[in-house]
DNA sequence: AGACCCACTTGATAAATGTCAAGTGATCGA
DNA sequence: TCGATCACTTGACATTTATCAAGTGGGTCT
């Protein structure tokens, strides 16, 4: 791996305080790859032999079962994805694959197991790191039980709206895929569209306009303890 | 504490590898609690005050909004909630109420992140334990998007049909809460029972019989990716 | 420009799930 | 033993969501 690499991934919150030798062995077998958009990565049952981090691009989680397929989540720059599996040697539990163009470095799953029971503050790290996934995944769980799909989507449309600071935005992914990663058919986030018209949602293909913000955030109810992820 | 408490946690998994000094740090400030059934230990959006392990009984977590509300999880001796809460220091995402008579140990979150920055072995417990919570959710949001309820509920009985080793058992938990659990209505559970009879799942009151386990797997098609609670 | 492709949309219909109200049956205390 | 309570069940119905099939409309390639 190129030294200007090494830089950009020591920045890290997950790396940034680990002890240099260690960083540096950790380093030793990892490499960094460009992918194409829509590329399998990994896949669901598969053992762990690396730890990925996004650096750029975007990355779809998703899994499979009886034929269902649905998304679970998707990672943006700077996080890692199968941290879990990774630090347990499990196989994993969702097959990913890139969104757009995306950079990664893989991190072999053996290293990281290795150094993190040597280097205290890189176990902190990763502590940190997976409790955000699992708080995170709660998160979800809950806005998947608790809202119908017509609430899962005003949510959706106003962490969008938060994220990007403007009431004004084109949607960060296909809409099938997020149908998917919302839990209903395409069909009905068309129909989901239609819907929140009523309250100040104007959609024109990708692009999406809030013209009442108040009246969908009283439809919608954000909650920080659903809606909040950076806590 | 009592001793005999303090050697009881002593054994967990989170604990047995600690330094003895950390251990008898983190336990000046612990203390063991027994409580009745149906009471609530916390609140969700509470700051994690304390980390909290069951140490007998059972222990619901769950979560609510506008003027409704879910069952999350159920935590079963030995193991600890709101460990992601207490880490991070960040407020719960969940409330939780104990199910039957049960022993509880609390031990002061500010004491779990001072001693888990000391010790690797408490640090690399923490992280598997953490990995193990987070890799459970990830299979209870497979088990809600990828299957029908029906699915859910054979499926369910599946586990513990495994869990108790035995094709004749007893619910352990009212069926409005399994509903709850289960991403359902009571009705609708009643009616999924109903349901499953012609795959040979008979039920009196809370007593389970399953007649015919490969017809019953048959329709459930389980799956160790989602399942599996152990993996 | 024209033809094609592909995602998305729309409408009709079916299936799954939730709601409401009434009923059943087990349990427990007087 | 009787009655009351409470969880659960049942039936009728409403709502939500999914499915299937037929459009529509950008975008792209030639």
């Amino acid at each position: 791996m190129s030294e200007s690499y090494k830089e950009e991934i020591r920045d890290l919150t997950l790396f940034a305080n680990m002890d240099e030798a260690n960083y540096r062995a950790l380093m030793r077998g990892a490499y960094v790859q460009n992918f194409p958009p829509r590329i399998d990565l990994i896949h669901e049952n598969e053992p762990p032999d690396f730890l990925h981090v996004v650096l750029s691009g975007s990355v779809d989680l998703f899994s499979a079962w009886n034929g269902r397929e649905t998304s679970m989540a998707t990672v943006r720059p700077v996080s890692t994805f199968i941290l879990a599996a990774s630090v347990r040697n499990l196989p994993y539990l969702m097959s990913a694959r890139t969104l757009e163009k995306s950079r990664i470095a893989l991190i072999p799953s053996q290293d990281v197991r290795a150094v993190f029971s040597e280097d205290s503050a890189f176990a902190q790290a990763i502590v940190a790191e997976l409790a955000q996934c699992y708080r995170a995944v709660v998160k979800n769980t809950k806005d998947l039980k608790l809202r119908t799909s017509l609430e899962r989507l005003a949510n959706y449309l106003l962490r969008q709206q938060d994220r990007t600071g403007s009431l004004e935005f084109d949607l960060t992914m296909e809409k099938r895929r997020l149908a998917s990663f919302l839990g209903m058919t395409p069909e009905n986030l068309s129909r989901a569209f239609k819907g929140l018209e009523p309250y100040g949602v104007k959609v024109a293909q990708n692009h999406i306009v809030i013209t009442d913000l108040e009246d969908l955030t009283r439809y919608a109810k954000p909650n920080p303890l659903i809606d909040d992820y950076s806590a």
